[in-house]
RNA sequence: GCGCCCGUAGCUCAGCGGAUAGAGUACUUGGCUUCGAACCAAGUGGUCGGGGGUUCGAAUCCCUCCGGGCGUACCA
């Protein structure tokens, strides 16, 4: 008791990164996962990654460490392949002939290599499906929902500074890729080992919010969304179109620059000196939005360890400028703001940190957020998944702390920027200021709306009964997933033209193909009668090609999330399992799982559906989609 | 101007030094008296923005030009 209290005590105490001092932590939003890191397995275990070593292994003891296990293209009938351009001009088709037959001996032993054969300058290996179908079926049957998790990160905390909406105005389709990505990577490191803080860092602090204040000040008793009944969030948008426009148009006559935007920075200086009344504004702001978002959140089944906004950091702003100008780092400049500078051929333009008006910037709050961080946390690293506009800033951001740190001896977590392409309307830039903007919230009621119909057509027709209630569960399920696909399936690098057609597409590369091909694999598992349980013990049976190419497609996922890990990348498990599904469904269409006749047939094939279930169940759990039972 | 990103099938995108450049969509055709047709199968469709180079080999690397986006704020 005596300890947890003092542990308790010394969290709440102060402490400090070089000369900036740390307020206590702030409470948590959802308890942190620990992810057992003694109960998964490492990578190298699984059956395809323990495969391909092995084989890499044989190939290097007879052709060197260059040569390199690749995959085949599609249509070449096998399922890994070497190049050996150097062997063959170097020692001659007869030696690497040679080589070959011992290569075939050698690997007959182990029996999941099928045969080798040259097909210049290619060796291709076939493995045999039998053997390996088998062995990866059990994998799965053994593992469960732990199939596919590894342990790469042994524990160590990973930042992940996602969603990040701007208090004070709705949710865009803008928001939606660092929400969505940055819940599946989340997801992603979890199931990696590592202890991840999704923390989501409200854009709640900063001049445009004085801007906002000014205009309530001003208009507010004007709009009447903001009186009783009314949506507040949509009358506060009104106020910031209105004054940007009014900003606008007193800039573009003026060469003193606008008297309501000066007004508008003297509100945030008040704000950020703590008037009261201004605090009050503010807050009742963040309080209507988190409630607007957290609705949003919920049903993109969005996860935050940590809400902590801008406005967190307020009291560590003035240390922030002082440590870095103690060092030497940053200084006042000759319009009397204090930036950080870097060499000029470095390619990083000088960095301001503190306005004239002695008010803090995006820059001051980002770097208190990484000192405090660093702090609380003790990460191993910080991702932040933010729009690709915003890479420069990030250099400056990272490197401005990286010369403290190293200024003051602290080591300093590793830091990236995840980055993503930005979302266009097919008119442009999305621009809130403008008005020009597709909202969150319309988005997915649109995209539940036309599940909806979808369901109640299906309802109609197939042989699959739902009831009312099931179908307001299923069309949110399938809206909100064809939503969270169309933002996983392509590049994060990209950027996306917004369009209505492929966000809320149903058919082909699409979230509701996934959750259609699990509802099926549901049915057959409805349809299995009592007491006809699976018998594991009855050898697995390959029957055909189809069968073979699902058993193996099964075995990547461990390498279908490694890659999605190591890159940053969800795209690729959302790749990886679509070519999933599509191997279950030609499967499906060509092999009856329950009206096979040959016992031994029908469970093996029954094993392959449940195979496949657990794999894309867990897969779809980590990119984020609902799995409804029945659509 | 400078820096970063991007031009691949009508459209949306994979591929990023190696075998006949692949998907989805659209279009055309075939498949529900066998576990769900939101599915499956097949076809049409590409001098990989143009031009140089490096290489045995280039959509992929380098140079250059053209076209588009973003950044280069006392915004975030």
């Amino acid at each position: 008791m005596a300890d947890t209290n003092n542990e308790r005590l010394s969290e709440q105490l102060p402490t400090r990164y070089g000369d900036i001092e740390v307020p206590p932590r702030p409470p948590e939003n959802q308890p942190i996962y620990e992810p057992p890191v003694h109960e998964i397995p490492d990578i190298s275990e699984y059956d395809l990654p323990y495969i391909q070593s092995q084989v890499q292994e044989e190939l290097e003891a007879r052709f060197g460490s260059e040569v390199k296990l690749q995959r085949p293209p599609d249509h070449i009938d096998s399922d890994y392949a070497v190049r050996l351009f150097k062997p063959l001009a170097e020692a001659g088709p007869e030696v690497v002939n040679q080589k070959i037959n011992e290569l075939t001996a050698s690997l007959s032993d182990e029996s999941v290599v099928k045969g080798l054969s040259l097909e210049s300058p290619y060796l291709n290996i076939r493995l045999s499906p039998e053997v390996v179908g088998t062995s990866v079926i059990r994998t799965i049957e053994a593992l469960g929902e732990k199939y596919g998790s590894f342990n790469a990160g042994d524990g160590a905390t990973v930042i992940f500074d996602t969603s990040s909406p701007n208090i004070a105005k709705q949710m865009t389709v803008a928001h939606l890729r660092s929400t969505v990505i940055g819940e599946a990577l989340g997801r992603l490191y979890q199931n990696c080992g590592y202890r991840v803080i999704r923390d989501n860092h409200l854009g709640d602090w900063g001049s445009q919010f004085g801007i906002l204040g000014h205009a309530y000040e001003l208009w507010g008793d004007q709009v009447p969304e903001l009186r009783d009944g009314g949506d507040p969030i949509k009358g506060l948008l009104e106020l910031y179109v209105r004054i940007n426009s009014e900003i606008e148009d007193e800039e573009a006559v003026s060469e003193t620059g606008s008297e309501l935007r000066r007004k508008g920075l003297e509100w945030f200086g008040k704000l950020e000196r703590g008037d009261p009344k201004a605090r009050e504004l503010w807050r009742w702001a963040l309080d209507i939005s988190m409630v607007e978002a957290g609705q949003i959140y919920k049903r993109l089944g969005s996860n935050f360890e940590y809400i902590l906004g801008e406005s967190e950091y307020v009291q560590m702003l003035p240390q922030i400028v002082e440590a870095l100008k103690g060092v030497g780092l940053a200084s006042k400049d000759d319009l009397d703001r204090v930036v950080v500078g870097f060499d000029e051929n470095s390619n990083i333009k000088s960095l301001p940190i503190q306005k004239s008006d002695g008010t803090s910037l995006y820059a001051t709050r980002d770097l208190a957020t990484l000192a405090a961080r660093s702090v609380w946390f003790k990460p191993e690293k910080v991702i932040y998944v933010v729009g690709g506009e915003q890479k420069h800033y990030f250099q400056q951001v990272f490197e401005t702390f990286n010369r403290y740190s190293d200024a003051v001896g602290e080591t300093p977590p590793e830091t990236e920027h995840v980055y993503f392409g930005m979302v266009k309307l097919p008119e442009g830039k999305m621009s809130t200021r403008k008005g020009n903007v597709i909202f969150l919230e319309d988005v997915l009621d649109e995209a539940v709306a036309r599940a909806r119909k979808i369901v109640q057509e299906h309802a109609g027709e197939s042989s699959v009964e739902f009831s009312e209630a099931e179908i307001d569960k299923i069309a949110e399920d399938v809206g909100v997933g064809a939503v969270v696909y169309s933002e996983l399936r392509q590049g994060r690098t990209r950027g996306i033209e917004f369009k209505w057609d492929e966000v809320l597409s149903f058919k082909g590369n699409s979230g509701p193909y996934l959750q259609y091909t699990n509802a099926r694999i549901n049915a057959i598992f409805r349809k299995l009668e009592e007491g006809q349980e699976i018998d594991f013990d009855t050898p697995f049976k390959i029957s055909d090609d189809l069968e073979a190419k699902l058993a193996l497609k099964l075995g990547e996922l461990p390498e279908a999330i490694q890659d999605a890990v190591t890159k940053n990348e969800p795209s690729l498990l959302s790749e990886y399992l679509y070519g999933l599904c599509s191997a279950f469904n030609s499967f499906y269409k060509n092999n009856p799982v329950l009206s096979a006749e040959d016992p031994q047939v029908r469970t093996s094939r029954l094993r392959l559906c449940l195979a496949t279930t657990t794999v894309l169940r867990r897969g779809m759990y980590l990119l984020g989609i609902p799995i409804p039972e029945k659509m």
